[in-house]
DNA sequence: AATGAATGAGCATTCATTCAT
DNA sequence: AATGAATGAATGCTCATTCAT
């Protein structure tokens, strides 16, 4: 049991290195040694947890994926209308990706990957529902979910790329005001 | 002048041949002999045209930059109401996008290379004036440029991207759709 | 431990093969493939050894500069007088470089490498002040250290040189005479 | 007549430039690009006149050889005793290499090139017959010419180089003081 | 489980040389 | 004679992966 936990710390240490040198040096910027140094074990010692690199990374990214769906799962609330829920969802995954950068870096950049699905489409499983029933009531257009997604997903990493470049655009203020935007692209006009 | 249209054409080639490769294999899954190989040539000719592979890429998206540039140029109408330009721009890119995906391929890789500008703003430059002014005019939400470009380009890259994952998601009709939905992010409800 | 050894073997024998190809192939006649094939080992072995080439010339040059201050030490004799001294080491060095020609001729062509010492100066630094404390007193020719160096170290790597050449030049006998005349030309006639 | 000179002229240009580059940068340092550039020629030029760098390095060689032969021939006068013309040429000579260092600095590169001979040989040629002379009358000691060019040549290079090294080690005086050295070495005693 | 030396294929880049103009 | 684009072999170096300890 206590080897056990060891273990998965190491496993968890390894992919947290991992997602902090792939925002600094982007996907392919990064070496197995390169981790290993930073994570203060042995080159070899990712090949006990992961059997390659490839592996590892999708182990990243599926770390990254629970997250969101963790998040969005807190912020859902059945009783509230879908709007409500939409921009309660929004708002905290825009907040996330603000208070932990390497999460929208790393997911843009592992789209990329061969054989990777979209990237998004993973992470936001659970809103799918959500957002096929807001459809079928009306409440947003008539728009195939996946286009729903690229509307309202698509300018939340727009926004925290332009972030880097242009300094002191995002005041705290502004996240509902962004995500109220987003609503805007796909709610129905009679809403 | 025969020779001098020769290298021309032989530069152009090595473009394109990066162009079409990044897309395929991700920016950093390309060798300079990779490239050398798919456009018939030595792979130390690639210098005799570029100083180096980093020289290379950034002729690529200075390429592609030109390009879209010239597409907003011709799809504006200075007589036209800020909203119809904002319209047939957005079109245009969205179609130019989806005419050839190695162009927003490309942009959304690139903006990670370090040093490089965010890859959009160089792009869009030239409508950072009209936002600018028909914020000014109040036809567009108070939210700093950038934010307006995010909002607004975002989606088009999240919908290309989408494509390839979700088949059938765009039909002709849908383009004018998407491109409404991005004004309705940005405008002022009393528009 | 024994991997220890073996470790410090590897590295031995990666030094040794370069001293050996440098003195066959000149300082840039030689290529890390040519050393590692020579040294039965694979060419990214030696990058577990040294950061790269030029750290790896100069461990060579280091490992041949211990060894003659170590052979110079061997041959001084406090109680001695400094004629004595100076004709037991000019002796050692000149049997040294004759019994392994390959230190004469790397110590010439490290002298070029860029950023390097001169070359001599660190191997015969301990004779430096031995030839400080004779010109005091006047048992040498009042020339600058420098000088008397380049007076009696250069005859010897030209000696080394000209054997190569001129077959048969050097008997052991000679040797005596050669450092008797590097001697003559630096001592006080007076002598 | 007048291509002809033009034509004799570039040849020059190229192995003056190649006589300075070798000096800057090493014997294996430079490219026929460089020599190419820096001569305001293109680098297929340079194989009009001469069949490939080997060769154009050995005509750099040839350039200097006559270059010191000729100087040699200027300070010997048939009248004057041999330790006068001695020390006149010696002088003449390490005059020559402190008034371009590109001389000496390539001779001793030049040294070690794959089938070049000694590098000093071709050089003194003049002298060999001179100390033969030297030596059956005894006016030197009883060693073989190459030993007694060894002796007096290699602290010449070696002088040269310790300027680079320790700065002000040579004042205009001192050139005498030195060719007394050098004859020191190898007179007999009872001169 | 952990180590880190060893491997060798692969990479970006250089360069002497060729040859059509 | 002169040019300079093109070549492709060779170079120094990196890196994912293996394996004996």
């Amino acid at each position: 049991m206590q080897a056990r936990k060891k273990t998965e710390e190491k496993r968890s240490k390894i992919l947290d290195t991992a997602l902090s040198l792939v925002t600094k040096n982007g996907l392919h910027g990064i070496s197995m040694k390169m981790i290993a140094n930073e994570a203060n074990i042995a080159a070899g010692t990712i090949y006990v947890h992961f059997t390659n690199k490839e592996e590892m990374l999708a182990s990243v990214y599926e770390m990254i994926t629970l997250q969101i769906n963790q998040l969005v799962k807190e912020h859902y609330d059945e009783n509230s209308p879908f709007k409500k829920n939409f921009l309660n969802i929004w708002n905290a995954i825009l907040k996330a990706y603000l208070a932990d950068r390497r999460i929208p870096d790393f997911i843009t950049q592992y789209a990329f990957v061969e054989g990777a699905s979209s990237g998004i489409s993973d992470m936001l499983e659970p809103v799918y529902q959500l957002l096929e029933e807001a459809r079928r009531d009306q409440v947003v257009k008539d728009i195939p979910i996946a286009g729903l997604i690229a509307l309202t997903h698509g300018p939340i990493t727009g926004l925290v790329r332009m972030i880097g470049v242009t300094k002191g655009l995002l005041k705290e203020i502004d996240v509902d005001m962004y995500a109220q935007s987003c609503w805007d692209a796909i709610s129905n006009k009679e809403d």
